[in-house]
DNA sequence: CGGAAGTAGAGTAATCTACTTCCGGTGCGTTACT
């Protein structure tokens, strides 16, 4: 253990000049050098790309790191060539083959020593094939949190990398993230078929961010609101919206003010993306509006402040963005402009699965022949998009009504009819739904609660906080009620009723089972009431008057730790 | 689900209203064409 350390330690020293390493690193790379899968949760900024790149160094055979995008891979490629360490290389559609090839190659001769890949890569055979023969002695997913935000739709290649690993041999496995709720991080290590993991959890609360919730009825005034708070806040800053439209319309209304502001979505040139990507990076942008395009990579010190102009899908999506402010511990501001209406478009977006129709094309084919498919064959048989035909085999799969043998074909499960399988997959498409629904509705509660911001975002991330935080809007509205208020001698001081509360029955973290909606872990504790996650029918918030009333809930396993 | 844009009807002037339709976010990879 002891010897682990230091030849750790000296790794780290000797390739990328670190004297020191975190506690919270040395754990995650013991783990790593134990073979076993792990799971690290830990904020941008806290060396959390360490914990493959120096295990790397002893482990023997290449490490192959998972990354949602190109310009990601291309950035951590270039900081590994600044230190001693070892060539980093990539396999993508963005290099001609001769490059690919001399990747390959340097990875076989040993000469490299990190492979970076998209998922995309990993669906497919050939990308596998070359892969298995090199024994990867490590297999890394960097911002695993895409497993569960895009796998379900967006790209469901995230769904399908367990496959894809246990094709290589079944390497040790490590997920990296730097947000992810305990529910997003089951779904990482479920998803993934990461074994018996260790998980390492750096603390989620950023102290210097305040946290602000403004309530609009009319857009005209939230509009109104948002460019005012744009532009008299200290720079630089982010506005995130909802739409391609309105940053392009934001971004006007804040150049008008004089600001050198800019739009930044999927929409825009590759050139222009870059170019506002790297002109907010060397400060010659004081606002970029953004879809949630933006953000990705951004690791800029001195960011002042970030607006919501609309809520966001989900208080991961909502962390993951404010987190990019004040990074340099200096105070910055999180404003979240909160119109009820607002969540009308997430919920939209949330309901975006297969349906009967397309599962039923993918089963009834499946089900007529009677060999094993490759994926490709079947997409060319039922005419689907890739994404499309992916995500739809992702659900069978799910249902337990198809699986994938080991050469990579697909086959449906022994004795489950076509219309039993889209049945079965359509019931998994809707429990998933239904969950999308309840991460909309956190939000809400967000801004609607009436406790402690910051209580209630770090207990949805499972990590219990005695309010008040001091730094949110309500507790500053408690602080200058009391002041107001003039208080009396006998008056308690701001916040003292909840320090000198009773534990709560239920406290966050213990798995509760409620008669109707089955199983569940406590998210968060308020004055009144509790949030719980339900396994299968999502966040549900209760009324602790009703729950004791009526005796809802028994409390199975008391929180852990 | 909500908002914006478009359309039809009313009814006689160029607009108003009521209704319908369509759109909305994330990126990889592949391919056809300069």
């Amino acid at each position: 253990m002891a010897d682990t350390a230091g030849r750790l330690r000296e790794a780290a020293g000797t390739a990328f000049g670190w004297d020191e390493l975190r506690p919270a690193q040395l754990r995650a790379m013991h783990e790593v050098m134990a073979g076993r899968d792990t799971l690290v949760v830990m904020p941008t900024g806290a060396g959390k790309s360490a914990v493959y790149q120096v295990p790397a160094l002893l482990l023997d055979g290449p490490t192959v790191v998972v990354s949602p995008l190109l310009a990601l891979q291309r950035d951590q490629i270039a900081g590994l060539l600044e230190h001693r360490a070892p060539q980093a290389v990539a396999v993508n559609s963005a290099q001609s083959a001769k490059e690919t090839e001399e990747a390959w190659q340097a990875v076989r001769a040993g000469d490299a020593e990190y492979l970076f890949l998209s998922p995309e890569q990993l669906a497919k055979d050939e990308v596998l094939e070359r892969l298995s023969r090199l024994s990867p002695a490590l297999f890394v997913v960097d911002e695993a949190q895409c497993v569960s935000a895009w796998g379900h739709d967006f790209r469901p290649d995230y769904l399908r990398l367990a496959q894809a690993v246990r094709r290589l041999g079944r390497p040790p496995l490590l997920a990296l993230t730097a947000t992810a709720a305990p529910a997003v991080r089951q779904e990482i290590v479920d998803r993934l078929g990461m074994q018996e993991p260790a998980v390492v959890v750096a603390g989620f609360d950023r102290p210097n961010i305040a946290l602000h919730v403004v309530r609009f009825q009319d857009d005209d005034d939230k509009r109104r609101a948002v460019v005012e708070r744009a532009a008299g806040e200290p720079k630089p800053g982010i506005v995130y919206a909802a739409t391609r439209k309105d940053t392009e319309r934001y971004a006007e209304k804040l150049a008008g003010l004089g600001l050198t502001a800019a739009a930044y979505h999927a929409g825009l040139r590759s050139g222009e993306r870059s170019r506002v990507h790297d002109a907010f990076l060397d400060g010659t942008l004081d606002v970029v509006v953004a879809t949630s395009a933006f953000g990705m990579g951004i690791d800029k010190e001195d960011v002042r402040f970030v607006l919501h102009a609309a809520v966001p899908g989900s208080l991961d999506a909502y962390y993951q963005e404010i987190g990019r402010a004040g990074r340099d511990g200096e105070p910055a501001v999180a404003v979240l402009h909160y119109r009820p209406e607002d969540t009308g478009m997430q919920n939209f977006f949330a309901a975006r699965t297969p349906g009967r129709e397309t599962l039923g094309k993918v089963a009834r084919r499946l089900d007529e022949r009677q060999e094993p498919v490759e994926l490709d064959a079947l997409r060319d048989e039922t005419g689907l998009s890739r994404n499309r035909l992916t995500a739809a085999v992702n659900l069978l799969e799910e249902a337990g009504a198809a699986d994938t043998d080991d050469p990579g074909a697909l086959r449906p499960a022994p004795g489950v009819s076509a219309d039993e399988a889209v049945a079965r997959a359509d019931e998994a498409a809707q429990t998933h739904r239904r969950l999308e629904r309840t991460r909309v509705e956190m939000v809400r509660a967000y801004a609607e609660t009436t406790g402690c911001r910051r209580r209630f975002l770090l207990g949805y991330f499972g990590e219990p906080y005695e309010a008040p935080c001091g730094n949110c809007d309500v507790c500053e509205g408690a602080a200058s009620d009391a002041f107001d208020a003039a208080p009396a001698a006998d008056a308690p001081e701001a916040g003292g009723t909840e320090r000198g509360r009773a534990p709560s029955p239920f406290p966050t973290g213990a798995r509760v089972r409620h008669p109707e909606w089955g199983d569940g872990t406590v998210l968060s504790e308020e004055d009144d009431r509790i949030t719980v996650l339900f396994d299968t029918m999502g966040y549900r918030t209760l009324s602790l008057a009703t729950v004791e009333d009526r005796d809802l809930l028994s409390v199975l396993e008391p929180p852990p730790g």
